[in-house]
DNA sequence: GCATCCCACTGAACCGCTTCACAAGCATTC
DNA sequence: GAATGCTTGTGAAGCGGTTCAGTGGGATGC
């Protein structure tokens, strides 16, 4: 090694003890329990902090402290309201318990899902919060079983002995149904895709109860992503059907798709509720200002993002990962009827 | 030190190299040059990797290399589309030149804008995106003469010295005033708030130039947050206005102040446009497909994001923080003209 | 047959902070 | 006045990687 002045980035703690005359320790003391310091000194300290303009290496800090002091939350689509609730809702009870989020979004990949998991472990989480795209759970299992704890979100009954918050899917994607067949419809189309995604799957399930029930047709009309463009499509495909064949029904999958959709039908001169009714999922808070205000099936998404922080976080106590642990959080989803769907013997 | 067995996490890169027979540095280089290494060697210790379920410490890879490979981007609001859109571009151009994102919000607030911003800097990003809530600029400037490159988003003129990626919207502001005007406007209200935002500044200022030079009145309703429950709150108040003082053009400094003030409006009785027209900004997807479709000034989100992406790679490239460097992106907004302001005289 | 060059690999030093056993100073207590 | 207990501070030993000067040995050149 040369003498030569390295290119030293700034000012470490070391030359901050230096300046102010202690030990490195107190100066960690100052900056993490400035209350077992004694009041001069504390001053003299956080005096040369300022002067020199010392800013903590958090990564120093991470390494010799063992945890991060964050959790990583991916979620499907960061362009979905819905998820930015969600998000808000796991940020404002991370906050309070002072964890950082790291957010990163899959896009519905599992390559994306693989690689943001991958960091999250890498950088040590304390915990992660996942909306899995589907088939990656070996993965998950794998990470967990090596001691990181995980909370599913937005995921119901399968991968049993995790940890989640849903909603009952099928419950919702039941009342959707049921409420398209109240308010007369005979010709249901489920949009939406793609069917690897477990909410995709449930959603369908539900609305295939109803219209069995009732002895009404159902359609799928797969999407390769719940995104408004592939509903813009969808809707063009079903504004162009000859009047026999085209659904009078339509459930979409999530508000996004529904949303444009309708647009879709609206454009093309297709009256909507009283030609094809349209009903969507989330109840995203645009739902209600659409050209014809969107029903939705309701999830409380901010509600769900926050009770999912405060699971991960008994797990993250109790130690160990939780992988006894198989614990479900289910939420009820709810009806939000507007004019989309009310017509005719409307409900 | 006792002989205790400590509760250590997981496999070391040292156990790695201790099973695969080699030295640490090899480990190392399989996993960053994998070119330098005997293929046979390079299978034994991937091999090694896997039997062990080895997971690299990204904290300790980050201390020891001195670069976190990280960016941070902060912006105002995570439940506004806009921000949604911009958040995208940048994570695409990120993406490419394999950086990863720390997205953080400021909810407008200057108190969290400070706190990520610290955290920013203790993480030792590479670099950071910003959309300031104004009145931090002491700290940025701090931030980046300690090294650290900063671009400034959604920002034009003030703050010399600093690298900013904008649209110009004191044009846009006067594009939305013009527009009013041309739609028979007498007496416009600008909706937005607080003003210690750059963005409702400038927007404001456009609107007043254009409203001024058409000699037609201007007031302004201040607004606490720019977020759809603070719209409603005002939308309600015009809607209570007896006919004779209630503007008849509503300029709101963003859609979703727009869409909850044209919601409010709607429900209480007033006509859009022929009551009131309503022109918004950013012209996110959701405006098009409101109840009554509406106006707004067009921003290019995405593209604004990866543009500053790419110029805060380009400063962290060639080096120190870019001080000198004072370079100004101006995007042009466009007008986005739907019907909630077409009417009389549409110009 | 010897000097030279490469290639693959080694391992100790270092990145910047936290921790914790230990010590010093000073009051109290009996 | 020695024993006891606090308070305040010390500083060396990690935390888990990366780096890079160096080593050994086979291939190449002449």
């Amino acid at each position: 090694m040369t003498g030569e002045a390295r290119p030293t980035r700034g000012p470490l703690l070391r030359d901050v003890a230096e300046r102010a005359g202690v030990a490195t320790g107190t100066v960690s003391n100052v900056l993490h329990n400035p209350g077992k310091v004694a009041p001069a000194t504390l001053a003299r300290v956080e005096a040369a902090i300022a002067e020199l303009g010392y800013v903590p290496n958090a990564a120093a800090r991470q390494l010799s402290r063992g945890r991060s002091g964050a959790i990583g939350l991916l979620v499907l689509d960061a362009r979905n309201p819905f998820f930015n609730d969600l998000a808000a809702g796991v940020e404002e009870a991370a906050g309070q318990l002072d964890l950082a989020v790291l957010l990163a979004t899959s896009s519905e990949r599992s390559d994306r899902e693989r690689l943001y998991l991958d960091r999250f472990e890498q950088s040590r989480v304390d915990g992660i919060l996942v909306t899995p795209v589907g088939g990656s759970s070996k993965q998950l299992k794998a990470i967990r079983d090596r001691g990181t704890p995980i909370v599913l979100l937005d995921r119901l009954a399968s991968t049993p002995g995790f940890i989640s918050v849903a909603v009952d899917d099928v419950e919702g994607g039941r009342l959707a149904g049921q409420h398209l067949i109240d308010a007369g419809c005979r010709h249901v189309a489920f949009v939406g895709g793609p069917v690897s995604l477990e909410q995709v799957r449930n959603r369908l399930a539900g609305a295939r109860r109803a219209v069995d029930a009732a002895g009404v047709a159902l359609a799928h009309l797969p999407t390769s992503r719940m995104s408004a463009d592939e509903g813009q499509r969808v809707g063009r495909e079903i504004a162009a059907m000859p009047a026999g064949e085209r659904p009078d029904g339509v459930f979409a999958a999530n508000d996004l798709l529904a949303l444009a959709v309708l647009q879709a039908l609206l454009l093309a001169g297709v009256r909507v509720p009283d030609d094809v009714a349209v009903i969507g999922y989330d109840d995203i808070s645009f739902a209600a200002l659409a050209a014809v205000p969107l029903s939705s099936v309701r999830q409380p998404s901010y509600q769900m993002g926050r009770r999912a922080m405060e699971l991960l976080a008994a797990v993250m106590q109790d130690g160990e990962g939780g992988q006894g642990t198989s614990r479900q959080v289910v939420f009820m989803p709810e009806l939000a009827a507007r004019a989309s769907t009310l017509r005719r013997r409307a409900g």
